[in-house]
DNA sequence: AAATTAAATTACCGATCGGTATTTAAATAT
DNA sequence: ATATTTAAATACCGATCGGTAATTTAATTT
């Protein structure tokens, strides 16, 4: 039946990852047990240490999944041409657009995760972080090749204007996180998107 | 000696809240035990206990003696006569600085708390949520009556523009805690106020 | 000085924490 | 069939969790 040569796996390591993802998402590190992992992927604890090592390493894995799983949708929007006002809004958008959850609103994996692992000494410390720093690094190239193309005046600090919209996407993720709906994050959006001239 | 009648106490309750605060600032409340708060109080757990009441109503009232610091500082800026613009700019500044700790970043307390107090089935859910809403609805308030008082155009949305600068508030708290430094903040802020026409 | 009041201190409670050793079950290979 | 391989399942480890009972210390009151 099976294809390895012990006894076949229960359930698929991706499935349970992504479960896990979504608890961590959902609690934060401390908030979530090895024992609530384990009930909610299906995998008993002696699998999930076996399969993805201890909390720590889970966890990193579970954060690292979230990115790369949002990874190609945000590749897409980069690779896009077109004005850069329309980029900057479709990027806001999309990340509008992944918070919302209706009931039970968990915000960003990634903001929560600058939060609430910002204190322990620990490798997650960084992770979100360094994630973040990604977002920010293709941001700004986005915006040095507008400028370059005429489409921003020589005036605006690229490095500014990149960081300002990296800094929206942290505070949609801390308002969805809070309940706000999509009209509010949406309404928020269109105000940021104000920042730009009306010529660009 | 003493005042009251038995034996006089070692350590000054506000004393204590102000360390508490600081611990459940920098560590968040699952991150921080109850026997963290007393090393880093000095007072030994039955203590915290008589004192303060169990572990939530401790976070309870530390994160509310932190909105409750700040609020002065608010105060003055609330009611100080003056373009509506400086006031915004002058309340993004405030809280730009007041998140200024430079080794050790703890970011915004009410910040954290929105993030890592939204999953757990308690009374902190709202905490933190409803602080910011405070905020939120006094920034209202003076946009509307800067509005009155024609220094913004008709066409702009009050609560959208109020709910802008509240986000602002926001990002800043989750970049203080990531490790923005002091010019990152005002860069940021900076590009933030040119949502605000040149003429208000 | 004895009694009283209140706080500090110590020691401890059951429950849960992260993590593992041990055993059992289910597949393949000989 | 038997041996082997791999994973699931159960049970368990010491440590720490939030919280408290019991005791000791230091002040005031009579």
């Amino acid at each position: 039946m099976g294809i390895g040569r012990g006894r076949p796996r229960k359930s698929d390591p991706d499935e349970v990852l992504d479960k896990a993802m979504a608890l961590f998402w959902e609690q934060g590190f401390e908030g979530t047990s090895m024992n609530d992992l384990a009930s909610a992927t299906g995998m008993a604890k002696p699998g999930l240490y076996a399969t993805f090592g201890d909390k720590e390493a889970l966890y990193a894995k579970a954060i690292t999944r979230y990115f790369d799983q949002s990874e190609p949708v945000f590749d897409e929007i980069f690779n896009t041409p077109g004005p850069v006002k329309d980029f900057l809004r479709r990027y806001l958008e999309t990340i509008a657009a992944s918070l919302n959850k209706e009931d039970c609103p968990s915000g960003c994996f990634m903001v929560n995760s600058m939060i609430d692992c910002a204190s322990q000494p620990s490798s997650l410390e960084s992770l979100g972080r360094d994630f973040h720093k990604k977002r920010q690094a293709a941001l700004l190239k986005r915006v040095r090749e507008a400028q370059k193309q005429g489409e921003l005046s020589d005036e605006t600090d690229p490095k500014a204007l990149a960081d300002f919209f990296a800094g929206q996407s942290l505070a949609l993720g801390v308002m969805a996180r809070s309940g706000a709906d999509k009209k509010a994050l949406q309404s928020f959006i269109d105000v940021a998107m104000t920042v730009l001239p009306e010529g660009a």
